[in-house]
DNA sequence: TTCTCTACTGTGAACGCTCACAGCGCGCTG
DNA sequence: CAGCGCGCTGTGAGCGTTCACAGTAGAGAA
């Protein structure tokens, strides 16, 4: 085994389909004259190299077209450099709504600054689950960004348990990860919800209803809290028949306020706790005879595309999505270095439109 | 695989923080009492290993809790076990269109099948696709999907270049992708277009206008080509001020249809080639005071959610997002294993509704 | 001068896997 | 019985990188 494997041998072009062996790192050392450490070196902070070193490598690489091998680096580091995008939520809700699509984009660019692939897994049965817990388990990735919002999920658990990162999209339910706090970074639902309330009430309603999300949810749960406390906070005690608990899908929003109507007939507003929930109480509102908003107010909740495709257009409350994916980006990085699990709780806004 | 998750404890939880070391094929031959020669060849495939050793293997892998460590794998084969879906179209049209979602799922499931995970990569700016070029060029993935509906996408013919198989989604555009031919998975657009041009003559219009798509897609210039077909195959003849131009969005339809009107304004039927404009047609005819069916026709094409979110719904032209996913992966596995690039068209179907 | 400290550099040894090859036993053919 | 082929098995040699360690040169202090 003579040394001089690759040395010329391997720069010919491809011939017949064969494709040309990659330049190593080994390459690149000779061209720079200097040792695969010092590349290494260079490769990994360029701490130690001194400047003309550095500068011989650049070009080398630059001349060589050198990319790092990550496979041969990832074999001796442990880490995969890449991290995965974790789907356990129930997928209809999320692929309804576009915002899903806005946080996904979001992740993607947030880790390309720190040159890391996303791998997109989605866990639907309980197989997939099965082999996602498996693949991530075995450390092929160095960490998780998790969308998952119903109570419960044993995902988060088993991967918390195993050492891998994780955060979490949206506040976990409570007492579901057992007793770790997990990281997570969520909008702010309590006070958006207080928001919207007070904007129903500012417009001189006083008879407000909610359409709320499902109670297995902390987002649900948050914006029916937020309802009652500022309607107590106004004086005004909270009726039991003006709450309805609908499953964020348009039906559920037209069932619940037609059910809503049937019980509290002299109702003037409605706070609905999503947008796509919001259309179908608009529809049911008009089959009713109501005019929004000049008989019922509504509001809706997340600002998805599904507000402005409305007529009337819905006033909600606007998620800031594309930050949530940059701080749950920027916590998993955190947390990939050994800090501590951070919450994130990140403001909301009140868009008005024309139903409310 | 009945409660056998936790019987031999061979993972105990990670104490202090240390990840414990994952077991490796040296200690599964170990268990197993074979060689790492007969392990490695199970684990790929099970050639050459006889049944008693395949059994011990088995058992060894089930007791050790052994996961293979892909990047030694990789390491050695050169291939990484892995594929991009890679999004080069401007992403606001594929983002407002649920059925990016159900093709971006179904792709996840079908890769999950052959055990490979899904890296997705969004190239917006040139630095990005600049940056993934060489991502996908270095090796890092054994195959690509494209979503890329654009003209001259460079994208595409580069990565053919470097060796890496693709498919694409939908037809690529005549001629850009220079000399061999693409492989790709598209829906019949212009057999959708014939069908849903028929359904409208069928039901007794005959000054049927339509709003298109970009003629710079090649579905754009497909869909157009159905309707004039069907109609000169009727022996009517093709009246230029019929047709107008859209970019798919809500608001082109809406413009669109209003340009048509003012031109027409006894056109009986518009053929739109996109729910979400014809969801903006729909809006314009209202507010032209046209009755839909009644007075104007609509029929669209996509089915997406939006056909079913308009009042009235939709009739419209359904795409095989689910057997598109499929095939792309199923064909992309094939130019893998190093069959010819091959072309899928697959057939849409006519779901009537109450627009026309 | 000599010693120490610092900044930089080179080298062998892994990492965990697959691949090629050689070796073995067996049954079949001549 | 010899010869051959075939199915199965073990072994050594890497794949391209990082890491730990040893080694060198130069500056500053004694």
């Amino acid at each position: 085994m003579g040394g001089t494997r690759g040395t010329d041998a391997a720069r010919p072009t491809a011939r017949n389909g064969e494709r040309r062996r990659a330049p190593t790192i080994h390459d690149v050392a000779r061209v720079a004259g200097v040792s695969r450490g010092t590349v290494s070196r260079f490769l990994n902070g360029g701490h130690h190299v001194s400047a003309e070193a550095a500068e011989a490598v650049r070009s080398a690489i630059h001349s060589t077209g050198y990319v790092v091998n990550r496979h041969a680096r990832s074999l001796i580091t442990g880490r995969s450099g890449s991290v995965a995008f974790l789907l356990t939520e129930p997928q209809e809700r999320f692929f309804e709504d576009p915002n899903f699509n806005v946080l996904l984009r979001g992740c993607t660019r947030a880790l390309a600054e720190h040159d890391m692939p996303l791998l997109l897994m989605i866990a639907g049965t309980p197989e997939e689950q099965l082999r996602i817990t498996r693949y991530i388990g075995a450390g092929h990735v160095d960490g998780v960004l998790l969308v998952s919002s119903h109570t419960g999920d044993p995902v988060a658990g088993q991967l918390a348990a195993a050492g891998i990162p994780v955060v979490a999209c949206g506040k976990p339910a409570i007492g579901a990860g057992g007793t770790a706090p997990a990281a997570h970074v969520a909008a702010d639902d309590r006070e958006g919800a207080r928001v919207m309330v007070r904007h129903l009430l500012a417009g001189g309603r006083r008879r407000i209803a909610t359409v709320a999300g499902p109670q297995d949810t902390p987002g649900g749960v948050d914006r029916l809290l937020g309802y009652r406390e500022v309607l107590t906070a106004s004086g005004i005690p909270v009726d039991e028949g003006l709450i309805a608990i609908g499953d964020y899908s348009r039906d559920s929003g037209d069932r619940a306020v037609t059910e809503l109507l049937a019980r509290r007939p002299d109702l003037d507003a409605v706070f609905v706790a999503s947008d796509l929930m919001a259309r179908g109480v608009l529809a049911a509102l008009e089959r009713a005879g109501r005019r929004v908003p000049e008989d019922v107010a509504v509001g809706g909740f997340d600002d998805s595309p599904a507000a402005v495709g409305s007529r009337p257009e819905l006033t909600t409350i606007r998620q800031p999505w594309a930050r949530i994916s940059a701080e749950m980006v920027r916590v998993l990085m955190g947390r990939m270095a050994g800090e501590e699990p951070s919450a994130v709780i990140l403001p909301t806004e009140l868009v008005i439109r024309d139903s409310a």
